[in-house]
DNA sequence: AATATCCATCGACGACTGTCGATGAGTGGG
DNA sequence: CCCACTCATCGACAGTCGTCGATGGATATT
């Protein structure tokens, strides 16, 4: 509920670490799907793909999926998250577990802080199945 | 359960129709918000978008609009969806609901039928909201 | 060593979701 | 006019989801 200034420590390790590393995230993001106007798309696809949407179906994770996108370093920590979006720290942790279990975001631990980022080419591959003729 | 061919009336509707009028369209479907990537995304916008992820986060759902959209006519009636996701006519009605609630397909009733064709500006809102920097 | 911070996980709870089978209203064909 | 067909809606039920507060392990600060 208070607006703690963010740690010292956590603005050094943004300019040494501007962007975190995104291993398996041309797995993850890779296109994995054909494009859902080109064929009646598979059933397993569909479970791939619908996963994905599900995790950007919620209002709260949607809104923490821009707030990583806009992060000026790249990455955020957990610890900076509850605030803007309003809920528990249980909760957003809940929250970017289903994110991360739907590839569309990667966390590295740095210190006591877990940092979030997007993994980009996860969005692309969303962008990519909704494709128009 | 059982393969009925497509009745005679619908082939002849089709011709004659190739499309359905969609007159909500532009405003369901046009942009609604402004990209993830591009601000913090107020929390109206994100009730509507995650609305709409939402509603593409089921496997059937997905597999019904690329059924949709994947339609030489540009429309398909409820009749020949159950079969292909292999549930009861009441579920696929229901899901068409939820797609017709989130502005991502429309519906036309046509003699005994009605016919569902997908809202290509709706698809193409969500593409842009995903749009990386 | 003691204390403070960060965060994943747990248990609990109410709300919502996906599914079915049944029902009934509307429509077209004999 | 009666029957067959299409489809939205209903009630029911199990399962999942979003949320909180509490707990405890890991790490940093003093």
């Amino acid at each position: 509920m208070s607006y703690r200034p963010r740690a010292k420590e956590a603005l050094v390790g943004v300019k040494e670490l501007p962007l975190l590393d995104q291993p398996a995230q041309a797995m993850a993001g890779g296109t994995c799907c054909t494009p859902l106007v080109l064929e009646p798309l598979p059933e397993a696809d569909a479970a791939v793909l619908s996963e994905r949407f599900a995790a950007l179906g919620d209002p709260v994770r949607l809104r923490l999926v821009s707030l990583l996108a806009n992060a000026e370093a790249g990455a955020v920590c957990v610890c900076d998250l509850t605030e803007p979006v309003e809920r528990s720290q249980g909760t957003v942790s809940h929250h970017l577990k289903v994110l991360s279990k739907a590839g569309l975001v990667v966390s590295e631990k740095r210190g006591r802080n877990m940092w979030y980022s997007i993994v980009p080419s996860a969005l692309e591959s969303l962008r990519a199945a909704l494709a128009t003729r």
